[in-house]
DNA sequence: TCGTACGGTTGGATCGTTCCAGACCCGCCC
DNA sequence: GGGCGGGTCTGGAACGATCCAACCGTACGA
């Protein structure tokens, strides 16, 4: 009978180098310390004595270790991710948004150690996904981004205390006590509406969405008020359509059939091109004869002709913010604000210049 | 001397409710099975018996578990997370692909059960972000999507043999072994020549990029080819310039000194609205005197007045067969087709068409 | 001299899952 | 009746990190 062959390996040797990248237990052994060095090393520097804290670090840069991401989130119970449900912008509208704030958004979660994840979900459904993303522990937090009327994901993600921060203030609950980030869409529509003021118009008409929509609503207070603050009438010039070029050109013809009306502050840069649009069909010159302002400082607005003027959100700032939120909220320590409201800027292009010729 | 107080828990009792979720270990107390039995459940539903399946389903339906991914990880090292390297869109041109094309990712991937993660690099270092995540196991694969001339991310992953599939053919070297998919921009290209053509015009200009720029090259050489199938030669109708819309328009303006030229094929959207600018600003009207071909199908062409042809890449085709290779890729199994080509589609607007009136 | 406090370090246990080897039960065949 | 094989299920070990309790000198004060 021959003896069975013992492929038990001695913990203490020296193995062979392994196949996979270097874990913590090589770094300990190649330093000659133990395991617990090598994690304070790297998370509590301070508790080592300097010469042992730099060997330590040579070998780590010599073998090039990364702590193993998977186990280090089994054992703190963090992933050092952060859940972003990523809806596609709407084909045939300009919403470029998306695009810059990810971005930033990404950036922005770096400096602090963390990377964004994305996840779809079925579009009838704003739920969908996030529980999944929960009870398996995949991310540390959710940013959400859709709180359009109502904002079920709010109550839902606190129904689990999960985590999170919405871009967008709680419109339906000023009571809600979760952390937010949003730009102040009143004081755009103000400061696009005082523009065209100065530009000498006097009857600026508005070109909104439905009343349905609190943001249209709220960015449409702003025109509203600062007519009135003017001691203008906004009666009969505030148009409601459905965020598409083509409604937003349509609409425009019937206010151009007053011919005392020569601006326009839009809810989004997308009606702001119906309006260039119907401009454009009736031989008046965006700017001269009307002048327009769009919203979100699309790149469609960058590059349409003449140039759309438009409110520009702060998208690096709010970004910056809501991880900056969030990682108090991580922390469990009181966010300093529960809500933080940033200012948007005007981007002013020929679309709302009286003096320019092509 | 007071006994120490034994705060063991004996590991076999039944606990309090825990505070996380449910794990394995709940589910088969619950079920009455083994841990294994359940993970079985999950992983090879056919290796239990028909009614011990039901019983421990049930029971993960009711509890609404979900694995743990961080030990799934661990155990498994696959993280089941595939890298994206993130660059924002540059501010004045019209680049609204990624978005179109993050979407059909984050969409593809999650049919293969995989997430998306996106991570940023020092603009200045292409490969920046990439090892980082790899050492640190963090994701499965890459998927690369700025192939610019030279692309070292694949030499680098390959270096290292990280999975990873390149959105963009390898230019450089056209021997490379790694998967991709691309879109054939010299087919997108003749289908916008020939479609001038068809709209009777004879001089067509093509409005492109420097030559340094592979892709650009490769379009232009669809313009150029189709007109000389045709016997027309495009000597001095070839135009290079930067990547912005004003650019294109001072160079239209050259361009048009010829008034024989009446159509452009354009290698970005940017570019062809910077000719629609020109046409504007000599009262030339888009569509019946000059017609206008982009690349891209941005949301800029969608919205740009008055509608502006162009070439549409077949994003979510794309991603799907990025989705599609990696899956091989991380099987180890050798993939059908190394480099996979697919077709963009013109989409026609009015800046091409002859026969509208606005 | 001894107890104590403290900085630095150690090995074992643990997070929740999957891999592995083996146990158990049943029916079948020699 | 015993051996065999296949289907089903079990318990221990492992993945690679951090938490925890304890250990070991040294310095200090009683």
């Amino acid at each position: 009978m021959s003896q069975p062959i013992d492929r038990r390996v001695p913990r203490t040797e020296v193995r062979a180098r392994p196949a996979g990248p270097p874990t913590l237990a090589t770094v300990a052994d190649e330093a000659g310390v133990s395991r617990q060095t090598v994690s304070n090393a790297l998370n509590n520097p301070d508790l080592l004595r300097p010469e042992t804290l730099e060997r330590v670090q040579e070998v780590i840069e010599r073998l090039g270790y990364s702590p193993n991401r998977a186990a280090r989130q089994l054992r703190t119970r963090s992933s050092h991710l952060v859940g972003l449900r990523f809806e596609p912008a709407q084909e045939g509208t300009s919403n470029a948004l998306m695009d810059r704030f990810l971005h930033s958004l990404v950036a922005a979660a770096s400096r602090t150690g963390h990377h964004v994840l994305l996840f779809s979900g079925d579009p009838d459904d704003p739920l969908d996904g996030y529980d999944d993303l929960l009870r398996s522990t995949a991310v540390d937090a959710f940013v959400v981004t859709d709180t359009y009327a109502g904002t079920p994901q709010a109550g839902f993600l606190k129904d689990r205390d999960a985590p999170f921060v919405t871009f967008g203030r709680p419109w339906e609950d000023p009571h809600a006590d979760h952390a937010w980030v949003d730009v102040d869409g009143a004081a755009g529509a103000r400061a696009a509406t005082r523009h065209l003021l100065e530009q000498g118009h006097r009857r600026i008409a508005w070109l909104g969405w439905e009343r349905s929509s609190r943001i249209g609503q709220d960015r449409r207070s702003g025109w509203e008020e600062t007519l009135r603050a003017e001691g203008l009438d906004p009666t009969g010039l505030g148009v409601r359509v459905t965020d598409n070029v083509d409604a937003a050109r349509m609409a425009t013809h019937h206010v151009l059939d007053d011919p005392s009306v020569t601006g326009f502050v839009c809810a989004s840069d997308t009606l702001a091109l119906g309006v260039l649009h119907a401009l454009a069909e009736r031989r008046l010159q965006p700017g001269a004869d009307v002048g327009v302002v769009g919203f979100d400082d699309s790149a469609a607005a960058q590059v349409a002709w003449p140039g759309l003027t438009s409110v520009r959100q702060p998208l690096e700032d709010v970004a910056v913010a809501l991880v900056h939120t969030l990682h108090d909220v991580l922390a469990h320590r009181p966010v300093a604000e529960q809500g933080r409201m940033l200012e948007p800027s005007l981007v002013v292009r020929r679309s709302s210049l009286r003096g320019w010729t092509p």
